[in-house]
DNA sequence: TATATATTTAGATAATTGACTAAATATATA
DNA sequence: TATATATTTAGTCAATTATCTAAATATATA
């Protein structure tokens, strides 16, 4: 968990959560949104992997990028459970 | 948005977060929680507020810490809208 | 006022992180 | 095999962060 919510803790890599969203992408169309190098961007890719935020899925030369929901819905029930939102108001 | 991820990404503060979530703790009561001196605690005490986490209300000598709900709401829209969780199927 | 307790602020330092360039690896194709 | 493209790995460096001790501030009370 600690990993996830470090990888989240970075503009740059939200950002590039963001695009995923969007559609599945290589690691260098993501780095043509950026003004940063690519060995950073795979830096970051890399973190996002080891967090399990994103996968990753080679097609020859290229490496496709994807959100995987998953890790979305586990930080989601983290904090559902810090508000006990949604539930019953009774005390 | 930024300054609110990074003060989730560190595990004494996401700890402070769960003590604070069973009842409210001046900062003395939290800081017996952990093996980190009290100046430490203070400085994550003071991110989590800059992030709009935690709020304080001093009482006497004492300042009493507690859960800000409103942003664990936004930080779970953050999330739903990345997944499209609980949503419409169609597609 | 003087003293005790609770907490924060200041300043220093070691560890972590994000960025870079250069080099290595993987794949495709001539 | 040789060459081109896509991506990662390695190594370095500056900025950020988590921690500490010492000192300052705020409040309560004798």
């Amino acid at each position: 968990m600690n990993e996830t919510f470090k990888a989240l803790a970075d503009p740059t890599r939200r950002q590039i959560i963001a695009l995923l969203k969007e559609r599945d992408m290589t690691a260098g169309d993501i780095a043509e949104h950026f003004n940063i190098s690519k060995p950073s961007i795979s830096h970051h890719l890399n973190l996002l992997k080891q967090a399990n935020i994103i996968l990753d899925q080679r097609q020859g030369q290229f490496i496709y990028y994807s959100l995987n929901a998953t890790v979305f819905q586990e930080l989601i029930s983290w904090f559902m459970q810090l508000g006990n939102f949604g539930g019953k108001e009774g005390d």
